[in-house]
DNA sequence: GATTTTATTTATCATCTGATAAACTAAACT
DNA sequence: AGTTTAGTTTATCAGATGATAAATAAAATC
């Protein structure tokens, strides 16, 4: 199908190892780490041992595969700017969701993301408590200032609170999970989508107290 | 690990179809349908040849495990009920969707969804149109009368709405995900989430307007 | 109880698959 | 240009894996 004539053979080792890690993200991410070894090298165009120069092993190549795609697409920055209480909560957490689904709710990232969870590989817990604290918690925590409630050091966040923005942070990722895991047709107009879950979110927050 | 002696051998073919059938299920939820039928076979506790005295092929007994996990588990009496008007829209939403939820938010349910989505089955494309069909749309013809909107056959329902129901749907859905894939510890409220995410989408939709 | 039937197991095949070793060849060096 | 270095391929291995055939043994039939 996608397999390549090699043109450029006798790639220097940085470059082939980065078309390998590249190339395999992409065919993992299609076919799940089952895929096979001569698979891949076909569609980069290459021949099944030259993979075991550069990773000594499957297994390497698929944690590499792991790095690749989960490293530094958090934001700190993003955090940060939730807590930024001179914009609306319904702006700061747009903004925020915008910027979020733009570094992971892709195709590669969100394919691998649950094939590795399948797997019950340690990344996916990794970047649930990840999410939680990061993102889940503040969340809470602007919503508690919105609604008029007590702050954090008078009551720490319960899980029910956490559950609840489960809820609106699961719906969105479900948009990304039909999209690249189902393959339906959804709108394409997600900050919209994201506009009318926050404001619903926010209302029916306000009108529960 | 799992492994069972075979204390009753000699089954009567209805009898070991089904064990066979049952015990796949739970083991292709559990490895994906890259798990190989010897270590299936020892988890029944039987030799791997007698699994093809019953399925001619690996792909066969699979097709069967669809069949198993999907077959009758959408009651059209949930659809029906949903436009009962007589009783308020939250309760309906909030019986439709703990019916649901015990129908499918299953570990072996959402574990064989989600391996048949990322293998591209056609029964999740199927399945989908279904959710639309009879899930989704009955509810949107219901906000829009709760909303006092126009009535379905006025305007059609939109995608807009559509994708809107879909985020609580998704984010209900998201928390199976998180218990069953995931398994990530999760409230075992699950009648709380349904009411607070029902509330929450009833009371944004009716602001929105 | 002897014979037939059939559920199950043992033995085995062909192919696949991750991995290794040796051969080859394009580029670098002297 | 001749030699060395190192990126890539060809050939191959060992174990895994789906599937088949023959052998075994428990139940059914007469």
């Amino acid at each position: 199908m996608n397999a390549k004539i090699n043109t450029n053979r006798r790639l220097s080792p940085e470059d082939r190892e980065q078309q390998i890690l590249k190339g395999a993200v992409k065919f993992f991410a299609e076919k799940g780490f089952s895929g096979q070894t001569r698979e891949l090298a076909l569609q980069l165009g290459i021949t099944q041992p030259l993979l075991y120069r550069y990773f000594p092993t499957k297994r390497s190549l698929i944690e590499r595969v792991f790095e690749e795609v989960y490293i530094n697409k958090l934001d700190s920055a993003w955090s940060v700017a939730l807590t930024d209480r001179s914009k609306s909560l319904h702006k700061r957490l747009c903004t925020f969701y915008c910027n979020y689904s733009e570094a992971t709710y892709r195709n590669e990232w969100i394919r691998i993301y649950m094939f590795s969870a399948l797997m019950e590989e340690p990344l996916n817990k990794h970047y649930i408590k990840l999410v939680e604290e990061q993102i889940l918690t503040p969340i809470c925590i602007e919503l508690r200032d919105y609604c008029g409630l007590p702050k954090v050091d008078i009551s720490p966040i319960s899980q029910i609170e956490l559950d609840h923005i489960w809820v609106m942070h699961g719906g969105l990722f479900y948009h990304a999970i039909r999209k690249h895991i189902y393959r339906s047709r959804v709108s394409d107009d997600f900050e919209g989508i994201v506009s009318r879950a926050v404001s619903t979110m926010l209302e029916g927050s306000k009108a529960a107290q």
